[in-house]
DNA sequence: CCGATCCAGTCATACGTATTACCAACGGTG
DNA sequence: CACCGTTGGTAATACGTATGACTGGATCGG
């Protein structure tokens, strides 16, 4: 059966040694045992007939799967493309793969009893937006992205507060006093820290106002909120959003009250996805190193399924100004420009 | 060891059975064989215990993993968040898990020889634009998605050629004859099955001219290639666009040269994706039914293992008029609207 | 020239499961 | 009572790998 896929015992025949030399020298284990000659002969060997180890029969023996599950909210931002593609490489430099299960999802996880490869697992890399997943897997070892860093389980955090600081900042160097947040209606710690640094942030201008409204994290949501801002007495000459999709919708928002971007109206995001420069104009928003998350992450859960303790990690994000940030508007209400 | 996970001998002690008769139980097949009364105490043993299968067990003796790859380009775009639950409800229905693997992602395969759980596997559903890489898994039943349905492969398409037509009919209906198609310069069977659609319906239009501009599916790309179609003597009308992204693009390059959209120039997307409605004004575009191609991709994996012939199968899309589209301007070169 | 070392491997085994072949007890039949 | 079919289970085994225990022969020190 030329058709039935190679074991290690048939490289075994094939270079006339027994298994166990075979699983020796290709497990790299085989210094001051294998004399060179014959691992060489195996290891072309195994090249000739293409072998490839089981991997079940490994880990059944080993224990061990050398796989780690990477719980994301779904597979909708180029986000966690980054996030992956970070921490698929430090997991194959350590020779681990790395299992994707998108959480939540509409068709919730597989409950099969029968195929469950999420189950098949060394350890759990989860976004913030899937933290209670995570308790589905009790006892085993996990780090959480950009959550609280002070829950008991190691995290791997983007500086969200020193995000929001640098937007504000950057509002209020153009004079910008009353600030709005569109925020998420989302009860994490990512977006409780926004919240929390942008209004100390906002407050701490002179004269400054912060003012609150949240919706769905969904572009519609997003305009409601902004709407619920600007329709209010003494709007706010600032949006400050909690994502780049939240943005597009204070863009809506913005649209419908007959307000121009940046000229009536400053516009930030978060992230950096693909929107921020989708949108006309480009938006202004700040860019978090989604790649180095999911970098760091791994590296932290590959030292906590070492034993080690990781340290948490606080990555910086980069204020990133385009178009949609202005001075603001000369004040009608008190009839602020000069002979008007 | 408390800690340690059991296993079915374990259960099988605490029911006072033997192993063998808790993996006919728990496997189901014991009808005529085991007495209800043994069953149940079985059952209630292993919940007891919290007892899970070792997969890696099962694998090794099954000779099966029951878990199906799916290789999509990129975690990046909502679309492929909606094959994959479309494609997990119908592997969980049946016994089966996913692993999603990106690709071509930055970080390339996990070459790993030790942990590769994409290799772990018993079918491939991949994306078009992974065609070359089920090459990487030879001997491995694969079916294609959105793909060329000439090709050696089972595959499950969008009826992108109906969609484009509808578009056309459309634009036609409008009143468009010169018609702009800005193409994704990706050497693929969906995308040159749009194109030829789109050729072919607009040159059915009467008076209908088609002209085409490649460019790198991403927004700059598609900027610079509607750039060029706006810029030829005799300019089109109304843009189409191989994507929503690339849509956005066309959008950018339509105020560059301070064009209205739709006023002055229709233009429409492909796949209504999260920027559709994003965009200002939101697009007119072709809805892709992503769960559905997800699911009837898994189905027909699943009936190529089970030893069928899948049939190809081709879903319509869904014509969604929104903003983005209009009649076109008076004709300023020929003054061509009668009685002008 | 003989016992100790070392080299280069091999043997045997266990990981946890699914399944085939087997078996004991029992009730009914002729 | 000898025979047989059925009921309700058990014993044994194989899947492919990694690894600790072991071994035949060569080398070396004394």
């Amino acid at each position: 059966m030329p058709g039935a896929r190679p074991t290690s015992r048939d490289v075994a025949r094939a270079a006339g040694v027994s298994q166990s030399t075979v699983s020796l020298v290709l497990g790299g284990k085989w210094e001051g045992r294998i004399s060179p000659a014959t691992a060489g002969a195996v290891r072309a060997a195994a090249d000739r007939l293409g072998y490839r180890p089981n991997l079940a029969a490994r880990s059944l023996r080993l224990g061990t799967t050398r796989t780690v599950l990477l719980m994301i909210p779904t597979l909708s931002a180029p986000f966690f493309g980054a996030v992956h593609a970070g921490a698929a490489r430090v997991a194959a430099e350590h020779g681990f793969g790395i299992v994707v299960l998108p959480w939540p999802d509409d068709a919730g996880p597989a409950r099969s009893p029968f195929a469950a490869p999420h189950e098949a697992i060394d350890g759990i890399l989860a976004s913030s937006l899937a933290v209670e997943a995570v308790a589905r897997f009790p006892g085993t070892p996990a780090v959480m992205l950009d959550s609280d860093p002070a829950g008991p389980t190691p995290t791997v955090d983007f500086d969200v507060a020193g995000g929001m600081a640098a937007l504000a900042a950057h509002l209020g160097a153009l004079g910008h006093r009353r600030v709005g947040h569109v925020a998420a209606a989302i009860d994490q710690w990512t977006f409780r820290a926004r919240g929390e640094a942008l209004a100390a942030a906002v407050r701490a201008l002179p004269g400054g106002s912060y003012r609150r409204a949240a919706g769905p994290l969904t572009v519609g949501g997003a305009r409601a909120a902004a709407l619920g801002l600007l329709d209010a007495p003494d709007p706010p000459t600032a949006l400050v959003c909690d994502d780049d999709a939240m943005a597009a919708g204070a863009y809506k928002a913005a649209r419908a009250r007959g307000l121009a971007v940046p000229g009536d109206l400053s516009v930030t995001g978060f992230d950096d996805d693909q929107l921020a420069t989708a949108l006309e104009p480009e938006l202004t928003t700040v860019r978090l190193p989604a790649a180095e998350l999911g970098a760091r992450g791994m590296a932290a859960l590959l030292e906590l399924l070492g034993g080690g303790a990781p340290a948490p990690v606080s990555l910086p994000g980069r204020l990133v100004v385009r178009g949609s940030t202005a001075p603001p508007p000369h004040d009608r209400r008190t009839g602020g420009i000069p002979g008007a």
